[in-house]
DNA sequence: TCCCGTTGGACAAACGTTTGTATTGACCCT
DNA sequence: AGGGTCAATACAAACGTTTGTCCAACGGGA
């Protein structure tokens, strides 16, 4: 089932075979010789040997994304981005957890490197020095996705400071003025450019986020329950809550039901929204909405396009802002 | 940044470099020499061209896991145990989301086989005719991770009937005498076998499960909220709902909220664990608890040792079927 | 009839490994 | 001293492609 079968099969020699079934425009063939051919690679179930082929071009045809924990929902839309972008370009994905910076993930990596033509970082920790000293060692193009870390190569991100400014300003237009803010973990790049888009959204209406309004949920369930139970501990509770992240709006709830506390009768909700399980939590709550898969497939398409030679440059990836309104949250009521 | 490279520097030939960085046990080396290589090969940088390799050997070192929806969270727990299963073998791994029956699909099925030694298909349907005829196509070893279908090769599965009755034994033992199922896809095997289970524990108990209290909520969101919906529905309700799936319970948990029930004391529910989410919904759920992580341990290590040559078996793995108590159920009281 | 351009296809090298075999000393034993 | 064993290394082929170069035949124009 190689090049050499077929061509034995055909009658010809092996590299006519190669530029026909890849059907380089530079030859010409005899419309009887094609036939000849096609018949025999189709006869023989021929399939290109993609090591062989990698070995030739020096190019694997694929690209890898490194994800750091696959239970957290937070980023499927961009993986499905991503592999769309992949598909229409016929390159493969390889999707590889990172998990913690545990030693054996060196190796998981080091083997990665020769399997792929770039590599795509999803919500990368700044902490993750031994992550930046691979991505320098391998010399492969590789772009951050949603989430970028100092040293970072190129980064395709979204507007976050839209974004959380989206939540202010639907959380103002019910009426509200008491506003807390369930941020991402404020390490994070991302978390940190949602904070200044709230503050100015916030200013802009003229309102400030006072101390003990804010509190820092870690990107994870547990990191916000935590975080929800503080911002509303105190006597006076904010009448509405912005959370960064769905899966931290997730700790939010089981903290807020259980301070027997009524969504949005008490308390009014609004998240980011990155996973249709947004519709189905009690309340459903209501969302900006963001272009995940969009931003996959820029980011894909951006390493994409520097494998191919042109170097990509950083993006900041537009999202609507549109709310998605189901129903968490309400004009405030006096308590 | 090659073999010959390395060896140029090290004055000495490239068989030599390769033997003695493999350590090749049945060659030898001067330690002079040894040292020398190591030496040119590290000031080089040099790493193994992966598919230099593969093209060399006719063997790949990854393998590749098949999932239908990276959205759905129920096997992340299966991807981690398979992910240490490789790591520890030394092999990549792909993970790629093959979706729905989309003509796409066959590229990139037909780009994977080239790049892997063996396929794991996790949660397969039984109706995807074209993955089954494409596995058997490629003839590349194949292990189907707790779902099977009818034509599989080999399948690694939990002893699904046990998981069922962990359950049914659960809510009988605080009561419950009227238990409705919530059950998955019927038509996939997992489902099967649990009604099997399912009906053998009541039975065991002296009960039955009439109709109208089994409902097809086929393994996702909506359809266990619709089918929540439809149990719960009539004048007499169940004391009890016993959910097939996590990702069914989010769905179930929506619906009974909808209609004011509240969990446990309207009624008590109780699923089977596959996600770190089962305790932080509202309420937290009771869950039969499943060891996913060493199954995709097991599925992996079966498929590693059918590419060295053993042909694997079909394979139960027994779960402790332990109960994590997290409150959602109690005894039932008189409607 | 001769020359030349074009077409259709063959030949061969190279990509970076792995591994079977050949070669060279050195050492040991008798 | 001579033969044999063994250690240490070199040589070369092969894996299946892609692609630059070369060659033969053919057709057309002068």
């Amino acid at each position: 089932m190689t090049l050499v079968d077929v061509a034995k099969v055909a009658g010809v020699d092996l590299s006519t075979v190669s530029r026909l079934l890849r059907d380089d425009r530079a030859a010409s063939y005899r419309p009887e010789t094609r036939a000849r051919v096609l018949a025999a690679a189709e006869q023989l179930g021929y399939r290109v040997n993609a090591q062989a082929r990698a070995l030739r071009l020096g190019r694997q045809d694929s690209i890898a994304i490194l994800v750091p924990d696959l239970d957290n929902f937070g980023f499927t839309a961009v993986l499905r981005g991503v592999q769309e972008a992949c598909e229409e370009a016929g390159v493969t994905l390889l999707i590889s957890e990172i998990g913690s910076s545990a030693p054996e993930r060196t190796d998981r990596l080091a083997a990665l490197a020769g399997r792929v033509d770039g590599v795509l970082v999803a919500h990368a920790q700044d902490t993750d020095t031994a992550l930046q000293a691979w991505l320098d060692d391998i010399r492969l193009p590789s772009v951050f996705v949603q989430r970028s870390i100092p040293g970072a190569s190129v980064s395709v991100l979204f507007d976050e400071e839209n974004n959380a400014a989206a939540m202010v300003d639907h959380l103002v237009a019910m009426g509200h003025r008491d506003i807390a803010h369930l941020s991402g973990d404020l390490s994070t790049d991302t978390a940190k450019r949602r904070k200044v888009g709230f503050d100015s959204a916030m200013a802009a209406h003229g309102l400030s986020i006072p101390r003990g309004r804010r509190a820092d949920g870690g990107w994870n369930i547990e990191g916000g329950r935590a975080a929800a139970e503080k911002l509303v501990a105190g006597r006076k509770r904010p009448t509405a809550l912005a959370v960064d992240s769905l899966v931290q709006a997730i700790g939010m709830l089981g903290a807020l039901h259980a301070k027997g506390l009524s969504i949005p009768d008490d308390i009014s909700v609004i998240t980011i929204d990155e996973h249709p399980l947004a519709a189905h939590t009690t309340p459903p709550l209501t969302t900006v909405y963001l272009d995940q898969r969009e931003l996959g497939r820029r980011a894909a398409t951006a390493l994409l396009d520097w494998v191919d030679g042109t170097p990509a440059q950083n993006l900041i990836v537009e999202s609507p802002s549109d709310i998605i309104d189901r129903g968490s949250t309400a004009p405030p009521v006096a308590q």
